[in-house]
RNA sequence: GCGGGUGUAGCUCAGGUGGUUAGAGCGCCAGAUUGUGGAUCUGGAUGUCGUGGGUUCAAGUCCCAUCACUCGCCCCA
């Protein structure tokens, strides 16, 4: 251990930061439920397998940035990259291909060994969700409405671009793959160090280069939807007008590629300038073909995943913190009618802190640091009255209350 | 993995060309107010100057390494 810092690329969520977090994790998951997709949660690590056979050795997901090692049994662990792949082999190991399609929601830490900046973790969190068995467009649709929608209810869809694409069927991505390789190649020279390594591992990944030399070369470049089947165009087709259908506006971005093997037909990008490098907030796509290359049937699939602590820095209408009550016992006699009355509130439903020591100055100015609404003074004189001191922190307005109707009295705070 | 920037108190930051006891604001603690918070006033404590080496009579300041953060690339959420 070195030191009492965190991991590189780690962070603690104090209870500010991860007031934030559950807010975008709580809204996001309500939209989900009403679209009728629900949660379910797999382990953050699953078998090395998992990952490798999905994602593709070339990606570099898999070839650096995955965090594996050997279990105590000699298992290849790794923690998990990413979720689609860790769903889709729970929906195989529970037999779900017997109730497809199924509506899965997720919420939970990833984990990539990347060099950290802004927007980019080691260990971060994402919400996200995978429809499974649907093979026609409309499941696009609704998934990507379903992006749309909880952006929209983050206050954030309007700093964000949709880009949508089409990665075609595999013939047309062979095809276009085979096309694009012999342009690039007969313009080898021109290209940069960055994009000769990908005309050898994933030539599609040059249309999105930020190079200005390969940017020139891209736009001479021939375009996939000249390279399209029939079958692949009407369904590109047929999504683009089930989002204008839905209501939601778009970009074709005929350059967006995604990295990962396993995507076809649609790919999707919701975009934002004010994340610096990271640009991306959600993103995902159609990836019929994972679940065989994982060792299961052909199961079609499509679904996204978002980066909670990117929404977070830009989602607006946080809640603030609650407001307790705070109870302040004054007197080591009133200590115990102090804790007995905090526990008859907390019963009652109410938020409620107990001051801890110190005179009723300190406790009071305690009560306030919190953010406590009320004060609730009991002492000797009050004991013996039976009625507490009921203290607006805002205003400073002080009343008396019978002990027997304080529950009643602190409903209006609640 | 590659390149640039930064690292001084809990936080935000000052500390010309090396020079003796390292500062401010905010926050924190105490008191004015031993049964009344916030405002004000008074006082107090902050700290291996990121870490480890080196140069020097002398290093917060210069050099090297390392760690962390940060910006960009790769890639991605």
């Amino acid at each position: 251990m070195k030191s009492l810092q965190p991991v590189r690329g780690t962070h603690d969520l104090l209870p500010d930061a991860f007031r934030r977090h559950r807010h975008v994790a709580e809204r996001a998951r309500a939209v989900a439920e009403s679209y009728g997709f629900l949660e379910m949660a797999t382990p953050i690590f699953e078998f090395t397998e998992v990952f490798k056979r999905t994602l593709g050795d070339t990606s570099d997901v898999v070839s650096k940035e995955m965090y594996s090692f050997a279990d105590r049994g000699g298992e290849e662990i790794t923690l998990r990259p990413e979720n689609t792949a860790g769903v889709c082999r729970a929906i195989v190991s529970n037999g779900l291909r017997q109730s497809l399609p199924v509506k899965f929601f997720y919420d939970g830490p990833m984990f990539r060994y990347e060099r950290p900046q802004k927007g980019r973790q080691r260990q971060f969190h994402q919400i996200g969700v995978e429809l499974v068995g649907v093979e026609g467009p409309l499941g696009d649709v609704e998934v990507i409405a379903l992006g749309a929608h909880i952006l929209d209810a983050l206050g954030i869809l309007d700093r964000t671009t949709l880009e949508l694409n089409t990665l075609g069927d595999q013939e047309s991505r062979a095809a276009y793959r085979a096309v694009l390789v012999d342009y690039f190649s007969a313009h080898r020279d021109a290209l940069s160090e960055d994009s000769l390594a990908r005309l050898e591992r994933n030539p599609l990944r040059i249309l999105d280069s930020k190079d200005e030399g390969d940017r020139r070369l891209v736009a001479g470049a021939p375009t996939f939807e000249t390279h399209l089947t029939g079958a692949a165009a009407d369904f590109f087709a047929a999504v683009k007008a089930g989002l204008d259908t839905a209501g939601v506006a778009y970009a074709v971005n005929p350059r967006l590629v995604r990295g990962l093997d396993y995507y076809c037909h649609s790919a999707f990008e919701f975009t934002t300038t004010a994340l610096g490098a990271q640009g991306t907030v959600l993103a995902g796509g159609r990836y019929d073909g994972l679940i065989e290359m994982m060792g299961g049937p052909a199961t079609p699939g499509v679904g996204w995943a978002a980066g909670i602590e990117r929404l977070a820095m830009l989602a607006t209408d946080v809640p603030p913190a609650p407001r307790p009550i705070a109870v302040v016992p004054v007197g080591a006699a009133a200590e115990t009618a102090g804790l007995r009355l905090t526990q008859s509130l907390r019963r009652a439903g109410l938020a409620v802190d107990l001051g801890y020591g110190g005179n009723l100055g300190r406790r009071l100015k305690r009560a306030d640091k919190i953010g406590a609404r009320v004060a609730v003074i009991i002492g000797e004189d009050e004991l013996a009255s039976g009625a507490a001191k009921v203290r607006d922190l805002d205003t400073g307005n002080q009343s008396e209350v019978s002990l027997a109707a304080l529950a009643d009295h602190l409903a209006a705070f609640r």
